[in-house]
DNA sequence: AGCACGCCGACT
DNA sequence: GTCGGCGTGCTC
């Protein structure tokens, strides 16, 4: 006999374990772990998905066991690393098991459920029902009446409900150009073409070009070669090619960056090239920490350290921040490595990031670049994993399962003997504090290449009288070297520290603001849509002429969004072109890299943006860069506000004077004298480290203390409060003394959709009983979760708010 | 999640 | 009486 242990595609607390099922004598020898299957689950005929762990002989379950319905895959899509991997990460981040599986695969193999129904009984009700069709799809938008007439018939065993399980990835179709016609009857079709026909032309030339490539597929055609739909669909008329299906994906007909060679080392890089390296060659799993200022050339370690590992035929990961995922940054590697490398960003579409994986899967490339999730690329036998801009909040997921990239990096790079690089100019305070203790090898890189000098940085007190009384945003330190740098032609960045800093509506009169009726924000303006928006549930609504609480015609918008600073550097600047970044305008894919790409050729002479703008980017024309307001992220009722303003500060700065030419940063500030800023100013992170480090110790928090966070959230809010401190309370048994329990208290925005949060924040050094207890919560309260409780725990939060 | 079982109130 | 509301518990 035998068996399957199964985790299925239900995600509730009560199925987070595995089901036993029998293994068709059909499916022997085919059914693996790390398999996707079909099964029958629960008493009626409903058949979900599932993923086999085990494979074993026989079975302990007293019941019946059911078969396994059919595998979905005929090879695994999980090795054995990854299933190991998901117990560990549903243990550690309190998520199910099934979570964490699906987050290892791209989202077109999470399986699609689909119900029908099927009749098998003639009848009136039933036949008006179906309409006379075969089959009805039953969806979610049907009406109460329909879903209760199909119950009722169900009953009578007048119809029968199918469950379909679907394949997304396996379905995925494209369109595709292809051509019946050789090379000379396409010479002779292009020369029959009237001569402005100049899109025909280009296709024709294209398909001589590239015939034995065929077919190609739409997206390749527009994205890399600028040939439209309509072209190819006029061609089509014309019958000059054929427009067809392609399941099989083809590799995009890329325009392949320029092959780009080793540069020199300067002694710092090739001190931390040679340990990384001996690490490599000794299959050591230890983890560095690489502090190298802005400019001191930590991506050429990356690559040559990439390198080694590949002449030692093992594969490499690469993780950056999706932000910095630029074409400059991509090119950079893949000049170097070619076609070796997979690149997994947002702006792929779901089916071409399967494809990637795909080639992943395939053992095609050796290299992976990616975001936060690249993290679970199928790699095999992997030799370093580098983290870039380490500190960066993004690796970790903020729902579940909440993981961090950099923790899930470690493990992975344990189990496969290879060692880590962690590269910051800004380490986070705990990855430093490792350093500090040796549980990380710390790499320190001072000098920028060519001995470039640190741009200077000025510290503009915006309490100051002369400050103070400017009209605008702007000032007249900042208002000065914007012109100069005009006067130069150089280019300038102006940063928006966002947070809390957008348009909102206030009355004069009587202090009204205009908030979310679902959620405890205030509203803000959006001027492309001449409305007033919720930032977190997308409620908006009109503009409104008059005050609602008191009728006064005194309402008006205060703080600054970038649109406003947009308008004011208009004013200011009238022959001067403004980029604005920010996420209105990058809303759609691709938006992000075109502003960079217009900024980097010089045809906009100041890019204004948010924190979106301070990373990795490198134009040799910047020659200032400007804060408008450093200290909001510092107002954060947050611990790492110090931090987060430090780094933020720092990399921004390290944008200006990045080639020959010298930089220059401006600081607008209220709290001049503040640590972070001042520290921020001389890039002096060292500095910044101790004073911080210091103050963390005497408030108890990371990294001298583990923090992990778990909220409730209810539609009432007395509920949440009671169930709160039951949690409390029961969190308080499995705690000794030394541990800190803060809260409940209400989370900075209370209210979001309609629903009230409370957190509870425990401190702690060494608590065992913790983790079991909360897994006991979590089993506890799965009954209030179906009463609209939402309890979730969050380990190291990465913001607390 | 989806489904059955079971216990209560208001209707042909 | 019985239909249908939803609370409870189970799924290999």
């Amino acid at each position: 006999m035998s068996v399957a242990e199964i985790i299925v595609d239900v995600p509730t607390m009560q199925t987070n374990r595995p089901f036993e099922y029998l293994i068709p004598d059909s499916l022997t020898e085919v059914v693996v772990p790390g398999m996707r299957v079909e099964v029958p689950f629960g008493r009626g005929k409903r058949k979900i998905q599932g993923f086999v762990m085990k494979v074993k002989d026989n079975s302990d379950f007293q019941g019946k066991l059911k078969p396994i319905s059919r595998v979905i895959d005929l090879k695994p899509v999980l090795s054995d690393e990854m299933l190991k991997l998901s117990y560990w990460l549903a243990d550690r981040t309190y998520s199910f098991q099934i979570s964490c599986l699906q987050t290892m695969l791209p989202s077109v193999m999470r399986a699609k459920y689909k119900e029908f129904v099927i009749p098998i009984a003639e009848d009136d009700e039933v036949r008006s029902l179906l309409n006379d069709k075969p089959d009805l799809e039953i969806t979610n938008q049907m009406s109460d009446e329909t879903i209760r007439l199909i119950n009722k018939l169900r009953k009578n065993n007048k119809i029968d409900i199918q469950y379909v399980v679907e394949n997304q990835a396996l379905q995925i179709k494209r369109q595709a150009v292809t051509t019946d016609l050789n090379i000379i009857q396409l010479h002779e079709a292009k020369s029959k073409l009237r001569a402005n026909a100049k899109a025909q032309i280009k296709l024709l030339d294209f398909l001589c070009n590239h015939l034995e490539e065929l077919p190609i597929e739409f997206s390749d055609l527009q994205g890399n070669y600028g040939i439209s739909r309509a072209v190819i669909k006029t061609a089509e008329k014309n019958q000059l090619v054929k427009i067809i299906e392609v399941t099989k994906f083809r590799k995009p007909v890329g325009i392949t960056p320029e092959q780009t060679n080793k540069l020199a080392l300067t002694d710092e890089q090739k001190v931390a090239v040679d340990q990384i390296s001996n690490a490599i060659d000794q299959e050591d799993s230890k983890t560095f920490l690489v502090e190298g200022v802005t400019g001191s050339g930590k991506t050429e370690v990356y690559l040559q350290t990439i390198e080694k590992a590949l002449k030692k035929n093992k594969t490499a990961l690469m993780l950056v921040p999706e932000i910095s995922l630029t074409p400059q940054m991509v090119n950079r590697v893949v000049g170097r490595f070619g076609d070796q490398v997979a690149v997994l960003h947002s702006g792929l579409s779901s089916g071409e990031r399967y494809d990637e994986w795909t080639r992943i899967e395939n053992k095609d490339v050796k290299v992976v670049v990616g975001a936060r999730s690249a993290v679970f690329a199928p790699l095999d036998n992997i030799g370093l994993i580098i983290i870039d801009e380490e500190h960066e909040a993004s690796y970790k997921q903020d729902d579940n399962p909440r993981y961090h990239a950099r923790d899930v990096a470690l493990w992975r790079a344990n189990l496969n003997k290879a060692p880590v690089v962690l590269g910051s100019a800004t380490p986070s305070l705990e990855s430093r504090a490792r350093a500090q203790k040796g549980v990380y090898q710390l790499i320190r890189m001072k000098k920028r290449i060519n001995d470039q000098a640190l741009p200077h940085v000025h510290i503009v007190d915006m309490r100051d009288d002369e400050n103070a009384a400017v009209k605008g945003d702007f000032s007249p330190a900042l208002q000065e070297s914007l012109q100069t740098t005009l006067d130069r032609h150089e280019q300038a960045i102006i940063l928006l520290n966002r947070r809390g800093y957008s348009s909102f509506m206030m009355c004069r009169e009587c202090g009204f603001v205009l908030k979310c009726p679902n959620c405890d924000v205030s509203l803000t303006y959006h001027k492309d849509l001449s409305k007033m928006k919720c930032h977190y549930c997308g409620h908006e609504e009109p503009v409104p002429n008059f005050c609602p609480n008191c009728h006064s015609k005194k309402i008006g918008f205060y703080g600054t969004g970038t649109q406003n600073i947009e308008q004011q550097l208009n004013d200011l600047y009238p022959n001067a072109k403004v980029l604005r970044m920010d996420v209105d305008t990058t809303r759609r894919k691709g938006d992000h890299a075109k502003i960079l790409k217009q900024f980097g050729q010089h045809k906009a002479d100041i890019l204004l943006g948010t924190q979106m703008i301070a990373k990795g980017l490198d134009f040799p024309d910047v020659t200032l860069v400007g804060v408008i307001n450093a200290d909001t992220t510092l107002s954060l009722a947050d611990y790492r506000a110090s931090e987060r303003t430090f780094q933020l500060l720092t990399q921004v700065s390290g944008r200006a004077g990045r080639a020959q030419k010298a930089g220059h940063v401006i600081i607008q500030t209220f709290n001049p004298d503040h640590y972070a800023i001042k520290d921020a100013a001389k890039q002096d992170y060292e500095k910044f480290f101790k004073q911080e480090m210091y103050l963390r110790h005497q408030s108890n928090y990371t990294p001298y203390y583990f923090t992990t966070l778990i909220s409730v959230a209810n539609q009432d809010e007395g509920k949440t409060l009671k169930q709160s401190y039951w949690l409390k309370k029961q969190l308080q048994t499995a705690l000794s003394k030394d541990a800190i329990l803060l809260g409940p208290s209400p989370t900075m925005i209370s209210r979001k959709q309609n629903k009230y949060y409370y957190q509870i924040i425990v401190k702690y050094k060494h608590e065992p009983k913790l983790h079991q207890k909360l897994l006991e919560i979590l089993n506890e309260t799965q009954t209030d979760t179906k009463n609209g409780f939402t309890i979730a725990i969050d380990n190291e939060p990465q913001h607390i708010d």
